[in-house]
DNA sequence: TTAGTCAAAAATGTTGACATTTATTTGGAA
DNA sequence: TTCCAAATAAATGTCAACATTTTTGACTAA
């Protein structure tokens, strides 16, 4: 467990903290699609007992990122095609939603996030000949953009629905990232497709800016698709 | 545990067994709000241990239906106003997206699905007196009646979401249910409402049938309110 | 080579014990 | 009566041990 032992002074017991690294373990590629995940070897690695192992998987079973079979243990879930195509598309109507929901309600503050936040991606730069650490800095970014706009819908149930998504989603992401075929520029939209979308919400046009952002978010998912099917 | 010890002829572990007993009796009332759930006291009421029952606990946490803090403990998530209220709003924007979605993709066979269930809800008959249990039988009917529109959607992700949110919303619904200002058909439509939404569905109409699925998720919403207001 | 059986090894899920933390109670001082 | 400190009781979270189940490997027969 990295030697950091639950005390007061940490919110977390040791369930809450391997669930972290489990999670990004998942998301990132460590463990493939369908790995069976062992207890003996996880408490090696993560240097943490049966008990908190078990709790955190049980969170990402209630997340999908992981299925049980009773006396069989814990594996990853698998990843498909048919279900990463089924996530974009989910996620593009949820986006729609949110960003429409917004636009009802937002307000100058909202607004004023926007515009940070795109100002931030501004500076973030291109995608060309960036490493992949680079690259998930600038998604991070990127996220924080679309996570600004959609802030304004205000309402907590359905931006939890859209976090849980875009966490499925990463997975098949990265999938694709780490795979020998990657070209990030051609995943990622360039600068141009972001300012539209600011200068559609921030102009009230409604419709135009359901039908950038639900093509911004539904468009990539095309190139994800060479990476599962072979 | 009923004394329903895990074998090999049970498809699941003590873990999934109290998971559903748990889930019941906090969406029934059982546990109250707030309520701090005792270890030793969840270990006598369902004759299992400390393990399994930290398991089961942890996937309700995933699902919003309990809390924790670190040495603390568990306890059931608190219901709000706010809360209901999203919940409730979120519910309708996608039973409407799912309904959208369904008129686009269903085919003859979703078809008589729908007219089968709305058959199966037609003789369910009138809430007008009816117990505790037959109430709970004739919203199983009628979710069965809505699940069978929105299951033309074809989205596996966003039925899993609405499946989470109506789960969700059932709490609060149980919780006017149990009060003493309960009025059933106060609560639940007509079966008027089913019809124009058959018809409107079957005929169609995408834009009506949006707007009537809409209401008949929402509307409900406002009767809850004075159970948490006091 | 394939299929089946059996034994050994590995893995799973659970329990009681226990160190630690939190909550409650008791007693004393102001 | 209220507040604070200390003691006690209760609760939490984790672990090692262990019964049970599953998987693997070895062997034999066809």
């Amino acid at each position: 467990m990295v030697n950091n032992k639950p005390s007061n002074a940490s919110p977390d017991n040791y369930a809450a903290q391997v669930l972290g690294q489990l999670k990004q373990d998942i998301l990132s590629g460590y463990f493939q699609p369908g790995e069976k995940l062992v207890m003996s070897r996880l408490k090696q690695h993560y240097q943490v007992g049966v008990s908190p192992l078990r709790e955190a998987l049980s969170r990402l079973l209630v997340e999908q990122l992981v299925e049980v079979e009773n006396q069989r243990g814990f594996r990853t879930c698998p990843v498909t095609l048919a279900e990463m195509l089924d996530i974009y598309e989910t996620r593009a109507h949820i986006e729609t939603l949110c960003v429409g929901l917004a636009m009802d309600k937002g307000d100058d503050h909202w607004e004023a996030g926007i515009v940070a936040a795109a100002h931030r991606l501004k500076k973030a730069g291109s995608l060309a000949d960036k490493t992949h650490q680079e690259i998930q800095a600038w998604e991070l970014c990127h996220h924080e953009f679309h996570t600004a706009i959609v802030s304004g819908c205000a309402s907590p149930s359905l931006l939890q629905v859209r976090r849980s998504l875009y966490e499925r989603a990463s997975r098949y992401r990265n999938l694709w990232l780490n795979s020998d075929m990657a070209e990030p520029t051609a995943f990622f939209a360039n600068n141009r497709e972001h300012e539209a979308l600011v200068e559609a919400v921030l102009g009230g046009e409604k419709a135009e800016a359901e039908a950038l952002v639900h093509q911004h978010i539904l468009g990539p998912s095309q190139t994800l698709l060479p990476v599962l099917e072979r």
